[in-house]
DNA sequence: GGGTATTTGTCCGTATGTATT
DNA sequence: AAATACATACGGACAAATACC
Protein backbone atom coordinates (compact mmCIF):
# COMPACT_ATOMS: atom_id res chain seq x y z
CA UNK A 1 0.00 0.00 0.00
CA UNK A 2 1.18 3.22 -0.90
CA UNK A 3 2.02 6.28 1.55
CA UNK A 4 -0.95 8.77 0.83
CA UNK A 5 -0.29 11.47 -1.70
CA UNK A 6 0.11 14.13 0.51
CA UNK A 7 2.88 12.53 2.29
CA UNK A 8 5.15 11.72 -0.72
CA UNK A 9 4.62 15.34 -1.90
CA UNK A 10 5.92 16.37 1.85
CA UNK A 11 8.47 13.75 1.50
CA UNK A 12 9.66 15.49 -1.80
CA UNK A 13 10.14 18.44 -0.92
CA UNK A 14 11.70 17.33 2.62
CA UNK A 15 13.95 15.74 0.21
CA UNK A 16 15.29 19.04 -1.82
CA UNK A 17 15.36 20.95 1.39
CA UNK A 18 17.93 18.84 3.38
CA UNK A 19 19.72 18.26 0.26
CA UNK A 20 20.07 22.00 -0.26
CA UNK A 21 18.14 22.39 -3.66
CA UNK A 22 16.27 24.51 -2.09
CA UNK A 23 18.66 26.63 0.84
CA UNK A 24 17.42 28.91 3.78
CA UNK A 25 14.98 31.34 3.34
CA UNK A 26 14.32 30.45 -0.33
CA UNK A 27 10.80 30.77 -1.68
CA UNK A 28 9.16 27.34 -2.65
CA UNK A 29 6.96 27.27 -5.41
CA UNK A 30 3.03 28.61 -4.90
CA UNK A 31 0.22 26.28 -4.25
CA UNK A 32 -0.49 26.55 -7.58
CA UNK A 33 2.10 25.65 -9.17
CA UNK A 34 2.31 22.81 -6.82
CA UNK A 35 -0.55 21.39 -7.92
CA UNK A 36 0.44 21.39 -11.20
CA UNK A 37 4.04 19.80 -10.47
CA UNK A 38 2.29 17.02 -8.57
CA UNK A 39 -0.94 16.41 -10.22
CA UNK A 40 -3.01 17.34 -6.85
CA UNK A 41 -5.69 19.58 -5.62
CA UNK A 42 -4.92 22.27 -4.41
CA UNK A 43 -6.04 21.01 -0.63
CA UNK A 44 -3.66 18.24 -0.92
CA UNK A 45 -0.57 20.32 -1.69
CA UNK A 46 -2.10 22.13 1.34
CA UNK A 47 -2.16 19.03 3.64
CA UNK A 48 1.88 18.31 2.72
CA UNK A 49 2.67 21.92 3.25
CA UNK A 50 1.27 21.86 6.85
CA UNK A 51 3.40 19.12 7.08
CA UNK A 52 5.93 20.66 6.53
CA UNK A 53 4.91 23.12 8.79
CA UNK A 54 4.66 21.27 11.65
CA UNK A 55 8.36 19.64 10.89
CA UNK A 56 9.52 23.21 10.99
CA UNK A 57 10.94 23.05 7.70
CA UNK A 58 8.80 25.88 6.23
CA UNK A 59 6.96 28.86 6.58
CA UNK A 60 4.06 30.80 5.02
CA UNK A 61 3.41 34.11 4.58
CA UNK A 62 0.13 35.06 3.26
CA UNK A 63 0.38 36.81 0.07
CA UNK A 64 3.64 35.92 -0.42
CA UNK A 65 4.87 32.51 -0.39
CA UNK A 66 5.70 29.72 1.55
CA UNK A 67 9.48 29.81 2.68
CA UNK A 68 12.37 27.74 3.77
CA UNK A 69 12.65 28.41 7.60
CA UNK A 70 16.10 30.03 8.34
CA UNK A 71 18.32 28.66 10.45
CA UNK A 72 18.87 30.46 14.45
CA UNK A 73 22.37 30.65 15.99
CA UNK A 74 21.41 29.11 19.20
CA UNK A 75 21.84 30.75 22.49
CA UNK A 76 23.88 28.39 25.43
CA UNK A 77 23.16 29.24 28.57
CA UNK A 78 25.53 27.53 31.16
CA UNK A 79 23.26 26.18 34.58
CA UNK A 80 26.98 24.88 36.09
CA UNK A 81 30.47 25.04 35.80
CA UNK A 82 32.85 24.48 38.69
CA UNK A 83 35.55 25.69 36.59
CA UNK A 84 37.14 29.09 36.94
CA UNK A 85 36.03 30.42 33.95
CA UNK A 86 34.40 33.51 33.53
CA UNK A 87 32.59 34.31 36.66
CA UNK A 88 33.83 35.53 39.97
CA UNK A 89 30.67 34.39 42.15
CA UNK A 90 30.21 30.66 42.45
CA UNK A 91 26.51 30.81 40.50
CA UNK A 92 26.14 31.05 37.45
CA UNK A 93 23.24 30.49 34.59
CA UNK A 94 19.93 32.00 35.65
CA UNK A 95 21.24 32.91 39.40
CA UNK A 96 21.99 36.19 40.53
CA UNK A 97 19.14 38.07 38.19
CA UNK A 98 21.54 38.79 35.62
CA UNK A 99 24.68 39.35 36.78
CA UNK A 100 26.37 36.29 35.27
CA UNK A 101 24.06 36.24 32.73
CA UNK A 102 25.25 39.33 31.34
CA UNK A 103 28.95 38.23 31.16
CA UNK A 104 27.97 35.12 29.26
CA UNK A 105 25.68 36.53 26.64
CA UNK A 106 28.50 39.02 25.88
CA UNK A 107 30.77 36.48 25.96
CA UNK A 108 28.89 35.23 23.36
CA UNK A 109 29.37 38.44 21.20
CA UNK A 110 25.64 39.79 21.62
CA UNK A 111 24.08 42.17 23.26
CA UNK A 112 21.87 41.71 26.35
CA UNK A 113 18.60 43.70 27.18
CA UNK A 114 16.65 43.27 30.51
CA UNK A 115 13.25 44.46 31.07
CA UNK A 116 12.76 46.85 34.62
CA UNK A 117 11.62 43.91 37.07
CA UNK A 118 7.82 43.92 37.12
CA UNK A 119 6.89 43.08 41.00
CA UNK A 120 3.57 40.94 42.04
CA UNK A 121 2.21 40.12 45.15
CA UNK A 122 0.31 36.47 44.54
CA UNK A 123 -1.01 33.58 45.96
CA UNK A 124 1.38 30.59 46.09
CA UNK A 125 -0.08 28.15 43.88
CA UNK A 126 0.75 24.55 42.02
CA UNK A 127 4.72 24.20 41.88
CA UNK A 128 5.25 27.40 43.56
CA UNK A 129 3.65 26.71 46.74
CA UNK A 130 5.56 22.75 46.06
CA UNK A 131 9.27 24.13 45.67
CA UNK A 132 8.77 26.74 47.78
CA UNK A 133 7.31 24.27 50.59
CA UNK A 134 4.43 27.22 51.09
CA UNK A 135 0.93 26.60 52.00
CA UNK A 136 -1.37 26.83 48.80
CA UNK A 137 -2.34 30.21 49.06
CA UNK A 138 0.37 31.53 50.90
CA UNK A 139 1.09 35.31 49.90
CA UNK A 140 4.35 36.03 47.59
CA UNK A 141 6.60 37.91 46.18
CA UNK A 142 6.77 37.55 42.16
CA UNK A 143 9.52 39.29 39.99
CA UNK A 144 8.99 39.14 36.35
CA UNK A 145 11.47 40.00 34.28
CA UNK A 146 11.61 40.08 30.46
CA UNK A 147 15.37 39.31 28.59
CA UNK A 148 16.47 40.45 25.59
CA UNK A 149 18.77 39.71 22.75
CA UNK A 150 20.36 41.55 20.44
CA UNK A 151 17.02 42.90 20.45
CA UNK A 152 14.92 39.55 19.63
CA UNK A 153 13.21 38.32 22.96
CA UNK A 154 15.10 35.11 24.91
CA UNK A 155 14.00 34.48 27.49
CA UNK A 156 10.73 35.64 30.33
CA UNK A 157 11.88 34.90 33.75
CA UNK A 158 10.07 35.23 37.16
CA UNK A 159 11.67 35.07 40.60
CA UNK A 160 9.62 33.86 43.50
CA UNK A 161 9.96 34.64 47.27
CA UNK A 162 8.20 33.96 50.20
CA UNK A 163 6.20 37.09 51.66
CA UNK A 164 7.82 36.04 55.40
CA UNK A 165 11.56 37.61 53.24
CA UNK A 166 9.86 41.17 53.54
CA UNK A 167 8.24 40.73 56.71
CA UNK A 168 11.43 40.11 58.12
CA UNK A 169 13.21 43.19 56.22
CA UNK A 170 13.95 42.14 52.51
CA UNK A 171 11.75 45.21 51.97
CA UNK A 172 13.59 46.23 48.27
CA UNK A 173 12.11 42.36 46.81
CA UNK A 174 9.11 44.15 46.88
CA UNK A 175 10.44 47.19 44.67
CA UNK A 176 10.86 47.15 40.64
CA UNK A 177 14.18 47.81 40.13
CA UNK A 178 17.68 45.98 39.50
CA UNK A 179 19.40 44.63 42.41
CA UNK A 180 22.95 45.23 41.01
CA UNK A 181 24.45 43.31 42.97
CA UNK A 182 22.53 40.17 42.79
CA UNK A 183 19.45 39.34 45.26
CA UNK A 184 21.88 36.34 46.77
CA UNK A 185 24.10 39.10 48.28
CA UNK A 186 21.62 41.56 49.25
CA UNK A 187 19.34 38.31 51.50
CA UNK A 188 22.53 37.74 52.90
CA UNK A 189 23.04 41.41 54.16
CA UNK A 190 19.72 41.75 54.83
CA UNK A 191 18.40 39.08 56.62
CA UNK A 192 21.89 36.53 56.93
CA UNK A 193 20.88 34.05 55.10
CA UNK A 194 23.16 32.04 53.07
CA UNK A 195 22.46 29.99 50.04
CA UNK A 196 23.67 26.96 50.66
CA UNK A 197 23.17 24.58 46.84
CA UNK A 198 20.23 24.76 45.26
CA UNK A 199 18.43 22.22 42.26
CA UNK A 200 17.53 22.97 38.92
CA UNK A 201 14.66 21.43 36.81
CA UNK A 202 14.66 21.15 32.88
CA UNK A 203 11.80 20.67 31.07
CA UNK A 204 10.21 20.98 27.74
CA UNK A 205 6.42 22.26 27.59
CA UNK A 206 4.50 24.33 24.62
CA UNK A 207 3.89 28.12 25.19
CA UNK A 208 1.04 29.15 26.92
CA UNK A 209 -0.64 32.39 25.12
CA UNK A 210 1.62 34.90 26.89
CA UNK A 211 4.77 33.19 25.87
CA UNK A 212 3.84 32.59 22.41
CA UNK A 213 2.74 36.20 21.76
CA UNK A 214 5.79 37.70 23.58
CA UNK A 215 8.56 35.38 21.77
CA UNK A 216 6.51 35.70 18.47
CA UNK A 217 5.85 32.01 18.17
CA UNK A 218 3.06 30.26 16.33
CA UNK A 219 0.34 30.34 18.48
CA UNK A 220 -0.09 26.37 17.75
CA UNK A 221 2.23 25.07 20.22
CA UNK A 222 4.75 23.81 17.52
CA UNK A 223 7.58 25.30 18.96
CA UNK A 224 8.06 24.16 22.45
CA UNK A 225 9.75 26.14 25.47
CA UNK A 226 12.45 25.26 27.87
CA UNK A 227 11.05 25.78 31.74
CA UNK A 228 14.24 26.00 34.39
CA UNK A 229 13.52 26.13 37.27
CA UNK A 230 15.84 26.64 40.19
CA UNK A 231 15.12 26.26 43.71
CA UNK A 232 17.68 27.62 46.08
CA UNK A 233 17.97 26.54 49.65
CA UNK A 234 19.51 28.23 52.95
CA UNK A 235 22.02 26.32 55.50
CA UNK A 236 18.62 24.76 57.19
CA UNK A 237 17.81 22.98 53.81
CA UNK A 238 14.71 25.73 53.60
CA UNK A 239 13.90 26.94 50.18
CA UNK A 240 13.83 30.50 49.83
CA UNK A 241 13.53 31.65 46.12
CA UNK A 242 12.03 29.88 43.41
CA UNK A 243 13.17 31.37 39.56
CA UNK A 244 10.88 30.07 36.81
CA UNK A 245 13.16 30.71 33.54
CA UNK A 246 11.33 30.15 29.92
CA UNK A 247 13.02 30.04 27.12
CA UNK A 248 11.85 29.22 23.25
CA UNK A 249 13.82 25.35 22.59
CA UNK A 250 14.25 26.90 19.00
CA UNK A 251 16.68 29.05 19.75
CA UNK A 252 18.41 27.92 23.84
CA UNK A 253 20.68 25.13 24.71
CA UNK A 254 21.93 24.51 28.01
CA UNK A 255 25.47 23.51 28.92
CA UNK A 256 26.77 21.78 32.22
CA UNK A 257 30.56 21.33 32.83
CA UNK A 258 31.62 19.84 35.58
CA UNK A 259 35.45 19.31 36.56
CA UNK A 260 38.48 20.15 34.39
CA UNK A 261 36.88 21.36 30.78
CA UNK A 262 38.85 22.94 27.94
CA UNK A 263 37.28 26.06 26.82
CA UNK A 264 34.90 25.91 23.37
CA UNK A 265 36.77 28.00 20.60
CA UNK A 266 33.77 29.74 19.32
CA UNK A 267 32.73 27.17 16.89
CA UNK A 268 30.82 28.40 13.66
CA UNK A 269 27.38 27.30 15.33
CA UNK A 270 26.64 23.92 13.78
CA UNK A 271 23.13 23.51 15.37
CA UNK B 1 -13.07 40.82 12.97
CA UNK B 2 -14.08 37.37 15.06
CA UNK B 3 -11.89 34.14 15.58
CA UNK B 4 -12.11 31.51 12.59
CA UNK B 5 -14.47 29.45 12.97
CA UNK B 6 -12.24 26.06 13.41
CA UNK B 7 -10.03 28.39 16.18
CA UNK B 8 -13.85 29.29 17.80
CA UNK B 9 -14.16 25.51 18.13
CA UNK B 10 -10.92 24.25 18.95
CA UNK B 11 -10.74 26.84 21.80
CA UNK B 12 -14.17 25.92 23.53
CA UNK B 13 -13.41 22.27 23.13
CA UNK B 14 -9.69 23.60 25.07
CA UNK B 15 -11.97 25.53 27.96
CA UNK B 16 -13.85 21.99 28.23
CA UNK B 17 -10.49 20.15 28.94
CA UNK B 18 -8.86 22.47 30.96
CA UNK B 19 -11.81 23.01 33.02
CA UNK B 20 -11.97 19.03 33.51
CA UNK B 21 -15.17 18.69 31.80
CA UNK B 22 -13.27 16.28 29.98
CA UNK B 23 -10.89 14.22 31.61
CA UNK B 24 -7.94 12.18 30.72
CA UNK B 25 -8.78 9.84 28.67
CA UNK B 26 -11.73 10.81 27.84
CA UNK B 27 -13.77 10.43 24.44
CA UNK B 28 -14.76 13.42 22.50
CA UNK B 29 -18.14 13.90 20.69
CA UNK B 30 -17.28 12.58 16.90
CA UNK B 31 -16.87 14.75 14.36
CA UNK B 32 -20.11 14.48 12.92
CA UNK B 33 -21.78 15.24 16.47
CA UNK B 34 -19.10 18.21 16.71
CA UNK B 35 -20.59 19.11 13.36
CA UNK B 36 -24.20 19.26 15.02
CA UNK B 37 -22.95 21.15 17.94
CA UNK B 38 -21.00 23.76 16.15
CA UNK B 39 -23.22 23.89 12.75
CA UNK B 40 -20.11 23.95 11.02
CA UNK B 41 -18.86 21.65 8.06
CA UNK B 42 -16.48 18.28 8.75
CA UNK B 43 -13.84 19.60 7.50
CA UNK B 44 -14.00 22.44 9.68
CA UNK B 45 -14.48 20.81 12.92
CA UNK B 46 -11.61 18.63 11.46
CA UNK B 47 -9.20 21.87 11.06
CA UNK B 48 -10.37 22.41 15.01
CA UNK B 49 -9.18 19.17 16.27
CA UNK B 50 -5.78 19.20 14.12
CA UNK B 51 -5.23 22.33 16.30
CA UNK B 52 -5.66 20.79 19.47
CA UNK B 53 -3.56 17.78 18.17
CA UNK B 54 -0.42 19.84 17.66
CA UNK B 55 -0.91 21.57 20.86
CA UNK B 56 -0.55 17.73 22.53
CA UNK B 57 -4.51 18.52 24.00
CA UNK B 58 -6.03 15.60 22.22
CA UNK B 59 -4.99 12.56 20.04
CA UNK B 60 -7.18 10.97 17.78
CA UNK B 61 -7.66 6.89 16.87
CA UNK B 62 -8.72 5.95 13.53
CA UNK B 63 -12.19 3.79 13.97
CA UNK B 64 -12.30 4.44 17.26
CA UNK B 65 -12.68 8.70 18.12
CA UNK B 66 -10.83 11.74 19.17
CA UNK B 67 -9.77 11.23 23.19
CA UNK B 68 -8.15 13.65 25.61
CA UNK B 69 -4.51 12.49 26.12
CA UNK B 70 -3.49 11.12 28.91
CA UNK B 71 -0.75 12.58 31.40
CA UNK B 72 2.73 10.91 31.27
CA UNK B 73 4.83 10.09 34.74
CA UNK B 74 7.93 11.91 33.48
CA UNK B 75 11.41 10.24 34.40
CA UNK B 76 13.75 12.50 35.93
CA UNK B 77 17.42 12.15 34.94
CA UNK B 78 19.71 13.85 37.17
CA UNK B 79 23.16 15.39 34.86
CA UNK B 80 25.46 16.14 37.85
CA UNK B 81 24.99 16.32 41.40
CA UNK B 82 28.01 17.21 44.09
CA UNK B 83 25.65 16.00 47.15
CA UNK B 84 26.38 12.62 48.52
CA UNK B 85 22.96 10.58 47.43
CA UNK B 86 22.83 7.73 46.00
CA UNK B 87 25.61 7.11 44.07
CA UNK B 88 29.58 6.37 45.15
CA UNK B 89 30.88 7.49 42.08
CA UNK B 90 31.63 11.02 41.40
CA UNK B 91 29.32 11.20 37.94
CA UNK B 92 25.87 10.55 37.27
CA UNK B 93 23.67 10.42 35.08
CA UNK B 94 24.56 9.50 31.63
CA UNK B 95 27.75 8.23 32.49
CA UNK B 96 29.33 5.11 32.95
CA UNK B 97 27.01 3.44 30.36
CA UNK B 98 24.40 2.28 33.01
CA UNK B 99 25.90 2.26 36.26
CA UNK B 100 24.47 5.64 37.78
CA UNK B 101 21.78 5.34 35.60
CA UNK B 102 20.02 2.03 36.89
CA UNK B 103 20.17 2.83 40.40
CA UNK B 104 18.44 6.34 39.42
CA UNK B 105 16.04 5.13 37.95
CA UNK B 106 15.22 2.04 40.32
CA UNK B 107 15.02 4.60 43.07
CA UNK B 108 12.29 6.12 41.04
CA UNK B 109 10.44 2.96 41.97
CA UNK B 110 10.90 1.87 38.16
CA UNK B 111 12.43 -0.98 36.30
CA UNK B 112 14.68 -0.40 33.45
CA UNK B 113 16.07 -2.37 31.19
CA UNK B 114 19.31 -1.87 28.48
CA UNK B 115 20.12 -3.68 25.50
CA UNK B 116 23.19 -5.40 24.47
CA UNK B 117 25.33 -2.56 23.09
CA UNK B 118 25.17 -2.79 19.56
CA UNK B 119 29.29 -1.84 18.11
CA UNK B 120 29.41 0.14 14.53
CA UNK B 121 32.56 1.33 13.61
CA UNK B 122 32.26 4.43 11.55
CA UNK B 123 34.04 7.92 10.26
CA UNK B 124 33.60 10.87 12.14
CA UNK B 125 31.68 13.64 11.13
CA UNK B 126 29.98 17.15 12.04
CA UNK B 127 29.60 17.39 15.56
CA UNK B 128 30.85 13.97 16.51
CA UNK B 129 34.25 15.19 14.84
CA UNK B 130 34.05 18.55 16.29
CA UNK B 131 34.18 17.40 19.87
CA UNK B 132 36.20 14.71 19.53
CA UNK B 133 39.01 17.08 17.76
CA UNK B 134 39.04 14.45 15.09
CA UNK B 135 39.44 15.28 11.62
CA UNK B 136 36.29 14.45 9.32
CA UNK B 137 36.51 11.01 8.29
CA UNK B 138 38.51 9.65 10.43
CA UNK B 139 37.19 5.95 11.97
CA UNK B 140 35.56 6.64 15.73
CA UNK B 141 33.72 3.25 17.59
CA UNK B 142 30.08 3.98 18.30
CA UNK B 143 28.22 2.05 20.84
CA UNK B 144 24.53 2.01 20.54
CA UNK B 145 21.90 0.96 23.18
CA UNK B 146 18.25 0.90 23.50
CA UNK B 147 16.98 2.12 27.06
CA UNK B 148 13.32 1.09 28.15
CA UNK B 149 11.22 1.62 31.45
CA UNK B 150 8.91 0.04 32.17
CA UNK B 151 8.50 -1.93 29.26
CA UNK B 152 8.22 1.14 27.39
CA UNK B 153 11.28 2.68 25.09
CA UNK B 154 12.50 5.38 26.71
CA UNK B 155 15.89 6.57 25.46
CA UNK B 156 18.56 6.21 22.86
CA UNK B 157 22.05 6.60 23.54
CA UNK B 158 25.33 6.48 21.76
CA UNK B 159 28.96 6.78 23.05
CA UNK B 160 31.48 7.84 20.39
CA UNK B 161 35.62 6.69 21.14
CA UNK B 162 37.92 7.62 18.84
CA UNK B 163 39.82 4.50 17.07
CA UNK B 164 43.12 5.34 18.90
CA UNK B 165 42.06 4.06 22.16
CA UNK B 166 41.05 0.79 20.56
CA UNK B 167 44.59 0.40 18.67
CA UNK B 168 46.36 1.87 22.29
CA UNK B 169 44.94 -1.46 23.77
CA UNK B 170 41.18 -0.65 24.73
CA UNK B 171 39.81 -3.62 22.78
CA UNK B 172 36.84 -4.14 24.81
CA UNK B 173 35.47 -0.93 23.49
CA UNK B 174 34.82 -2.98 20.26
CA UNK B 175 33.20 -5.80 21.64
CA UNK B 176 29.45 -5.99 21.77
CA UNK B 177 28.60 -6.50 25.46
CA UNK B 178 28.19 -4.80 28.68
CA UNK B 179 30.73 -2.98 30.82
CA UNK B 180 29.94 -4.30 34.54
CA UNK B 181 32.69 -1.65 36.03
CA UNK B 182 31.77 1.06 33.68
CA UNK B 183 33.86 2.74 30.60
CA UNK B 184 35.81 5.23 32.76
CA UNK B 185 36.85 2.67 35.01
CA UNK B 186 37.54 0.22 32.47
CA UNK B 187 39.55 2.87 29.99
CA UNK B 188 41.35 4.08 33.35
CA UNK B 189 42.68 0.76 34.40
CA UNK B 190 43.43 -0.18 30.48
CA UNK B 191 45.01 2.95 29.26
CA UNK B 192 45.45 4.64 32.03
CA UNK B 193 43.44 7.49 30.72
CA UNK B 194 41.62 9.84 33.73
CA UNK B 195 38.36 11.36 33.33
CA UNK B 196 39.43 14.74 34.67
CA UNK B 197 35.92 16.64 33.66
CA UNK B 198 32.96 16.69 31.27
CA UNK B 199 30.73 18.74 29.50
CA UNK B 200 27.16 18.54 28.43
CA UNK B 201 24.76 20.33 25.94
CA UNK B 202 21.25 19.62 26.07
CA UNK B 203 19.35 20.59 23.12
CA UNK B 204 15.77 20.02 22.07
CA UNK B 205 14.44 19.01 18.23
CA UNK B 206 12.87 17.13 16.07
CA UNK B 207 12.91 13.48 15.83
CA UNK B 208 14.47 12.04 12.81
CA UNK B 209 12.56 9.12 11.41
CA UNK B 210 14.43 6.34 13.38
CA UNK B 211 13.90 7.79 16.39
CA UNK B 212 9.72 8.71 16.00
CA UNK B 213 9.79 4.77 15.13
CA UNK B 214 11.72 3.54 18.22
CA UNK B 215 9.89 5.89 20.72
CA UNK B 216 6.23 5.72 18.87
CA UNK B 217 6.30 9.33 18.29
CA UNK B 218 3.91 10.76 15.84
CA UNK B 219 5.75 10.83 12.64
CA UNK B 220 5.22 14.75 12.05
CA UNK B 221 7.61 15.94 14.83
CA UNK B 222 5.05 17.26 17.09
CA UNK B 223 6.59 16.12 19.94
CA UNK B 224 10.22 17.40 20.55
CA UNK B 225 13.44 14.92 21.49
CA UNK B 226 15.93 16.09 24.14
CA UNK B 227 19.61 15.38 22.66
CA UNK B 228 22.15 15.25 25.38
CA UNK B 229 25.60 15.09 24.69
CA UNK B 230 28.67 14.80 27.10
CA UNK B 231 31.96 15.22 26.35
CA UNK B 232 34.75 14.08 28.74
CA UNK B 233 38.26 15.06 28.99
CA UNK B 234 41.48 13.80 30.10
CA UNK B 235 44.07 15.69 32.27
CA UNK B 236 45.36 16.92 29.43
CA UNK B 237 41.84 18.60 28.24
CA UNK B 238 41.78 15.80 25.14
CA UNK B 239 38.48 14.95 24.76
CA UNK B 240 38.06 10.91 24.73
CA UNK B 241 34.34 10.13 25.09
CA UNK B 242 31.76 11.49 23.25
CA UNK B 243 27.81 10.15 24.74
CA UNK B 244 25.01 11.62 22.90
CA UNK B 245 21.14 10.73 24.42
CA UNK B 246 17.86 10.82 22.94
CA UNK B 247 14.89 11.29 24.94
CA UNK B 248 11.25 11.89 24.17
CA UNK B 249 10.31 15.64 25.42
CA UNK B 250 7.23 14.10 26.75
CA UNK B 251 8.47 12.28 29.30
CA UNK B 252 11.61 12.89 30.44
CA UNK B 253 13.17 16.10 32.88
CA UNK B 254 16.44 16.63 33.72
CA UNK B 255 18.06 17.75 37.14
CA UNK B 256 20.63 19.58 38.09
CA UNK B 257 22.02 19.71 42.25
CA UNK B 258 24.73 22.18 43.50
CA UNK B 259 25.42 22.19 47.32
CA UNK B 260 23.15 21.68 49.88
CA UNK B 261 20.14 20.25 48.54
CA UNK B 262 17.58 18.46 50.56
CA UNK B 263 15.86 15.20 49.00
CA UNK B 264 13.27 15.72 46.92
CA UNK B 265 9.97 13.44 48.59
CA UNK B 266 8.76 11.36 45.55
CA UNK B 267 6.35 13.84 44.60
CA UNK B 268 2.68 13.30 43.29
CA UNK B 269 4.14 14.57 39.89
CA UNK B 270 2.91 17.70 38.85
CA UNK B 271 4.31 17.68 35.70
C1' DG C 1 -13.94 -15.86 10.89
C1' DG C 2 -17.09 -12.85 8.44
C1' DG C 3 -20.01 -9.05 7.98
C1' DT C 4 -21.62 -4.62 9.27
C1' DA C 5 -21.79 -0.23 11.47
C1' DT C 6 -19.03 3.46 13.20
C1' DT C 7 -15.29 6.66 13.02
C1' DT C 8 -11.40 8.83 11.32
C1' DG C 9 -8.21 9.53 7.04
C1' DT C 10 -7.52 11.03 2.38
C1' DC C 11 -8.72 13.58 -1.75
C1' DC C 12 -11.34 16.22 -4.68
C1' DG C 13 -13.93 20.59 -6.23
C1' DT C 14 -15.58 25.23 -5.29
C1' DA C 15 -16.28 29.78 -3.27
C1' DT C 16 -14.94 33.63 -0.66
C1' DG C 17 -11.95 36.29 2.51
C1' DT C 18 -7.52 38.51 3.78
C1' DA C 19 -2.75 39.93 3.38
C1' DT C 20 0.91 41.56 0.52
C1' DT C 21 2.99 43.47 -3.43
C1' DA D 1 -6.72 49.48 -7.98
C1' DA D 2 -5.34 45.11 -9.51
C1' DA D 3 -2.94 40.88 -9.18
C1' DT D 4 -1.06 37.25 -6.48
C1' DA D 5 -0.95 33.94 -2.77
C1' DC D 6 -2.37 31.97 1.30
C1' DA D 7 -6.59 31.22 4.79
C1' DT D 8 -11.07 29.72 5.77
C1' DA D 9 -15.22 27.17 4.90
C1' DC D 10 -18.40 24.42 2.51
C1' DG D 11 -19.79 20.12 0.13
C1' DG D 12 -19.12 15.23 -1.46
C1' DA D 13 -16.91 10.54 -2.19
C1' DC D 14 -14.34 6.70 -0.97
C1' DA D 15 -10.70 4.24 1.88
C1' DA D 16 -8.91 2.32 6.12
C1' DA D 17 -9.13 1.06 10.91
C1' DT D 18 -11.71 -0.56 14.64
C1' DA D 19 -15.49 -2.58 17.35
C1' DC D 20 -19.25 -5.52 17.76
C1' DC D 21 -22.42 -9.04 16.66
Amino acid sequence: MPEPMYRQIAEDLRQKIESGELGHGDQLPTELELRELYDASRNTVRDAIKLLITRRLVETRPGQGTFVVQKINPLVTTLFTDSATLLAGKETGLGGEGTAYAAEVSAQGRKAEDSVPRVEIQQAAGVIAEQLKLAEGSPVIGRHQQRLIDGLPWSLQTTFYPMRLVELGAVRLIQADDMPTGAVRYLEEALGIKQAGWRDRITVRAPDVNEATFFRLPDDGRVAVFEVRRTAFDRQGQPFRLTVSVYPADRNQFAVKVGQVPDEVAAPARD
